[in-house]
DNA sequence: GTATGTGCAAACTTTTTGCACTTCG
DNA sequence: CGAAGTGCAAAAAGTTTGCACATAC
């Protein structure tokens, strides 16, 4: 799931976002970083290449990714926040023990809520998206 | 779904808690408060009856009772931590706009999921539990 | 009486903010 | 050039901690 900065640049020129440094890194950086990584994690990754960068900058651009839908927060239990890239819809794997968070892609089941939910609806809620939490163990 | 302080006294008992005001009251927060609360709603809530308790108090109270799942952390995008009581199994409608929680419990559904990973499983994953996070909007 | 729980205030972590300066297009 | 983005440092949230005191059993 890396991508090169070439790639990330294209991904902010399609949003219509001007193209930085710190932008196209921290986008990488959630491409690269596998591990739903936290503001933490993506800030360390940066600054091996890129040792000046500032706190609060990662958090603009975070957010501002988040608004574009180029990549997602996403949601803990306990720790701070996480990110992910936007790529294919994909649930979630979440290890009680660890903290660990891993994706969990399944197209039958996709279509199995996809056509429950097309014969239920739900009465006062237009459904937008689905997103499966699996708590559970790692077994191996 | 309020239950009254002799019902929340008797939940400690059976967890083997010490039965104390500040947690009977919190207790009985999360159980009243049906908007899944942050730390700051049941503080807000208790303060009417109990206008001293400590913050770190509810902190330490909140923590037990999920220790010994009287209580659920419920996983949010943004705010602050949130709280429900454990009742019967049930997932969440999240509102993108407003940040609304609301619980959906669908029995045929689960029954659904449940067979469906009965067949097919996760390889190296044990389930313990599925939790759907629908979102979407609000249309009432 | 003793293990357990609480109050308090300080500290810590994570995230946000405001504003001067810089950069992209 | 002008709008948009960044750095910095301070502060706001939210949560945790340590310890003396209080309470449930």
């Amino acid at each position: 799931m890396k991508i090169s900065v070439e790639e990330a640049k294209n991904l902010l020129l399609e949003k219509g976002l001007k193209v930085t440094p710190q932008r196209s890194s921290i986008l990488e950086a959630v491409f690269s970083l596998e591990n739903h990584p936290s503001a933490e994690g993506i800030i360390d990754f940066i600054r091996q290449k890129h040792p000046h960068i500032a706190t609060g900058t990662v958090y603009k651009v975070l957010d501002t990714l988040v608004d574009k839908q180029l990549i997602k927060r996403v949601k803990t239990d306990r720790d701070s926040m996480r990110y992910e890239p936007v790529i294919e819809d994909h649930h979630h794997l979440y290890c009680a023990d660890t903290g660990k968070i891993e994706d969990y892609t399944d197209h039958e089941l996709d279509r199995l809520l996809e056509d429950y939910f097309r014969q239920h609806g739900i009465p006062g809620f237009e459904i937008q998206e689905i997103r499966l939490q699996i708590n559970g163990k790692f077994t191996n």
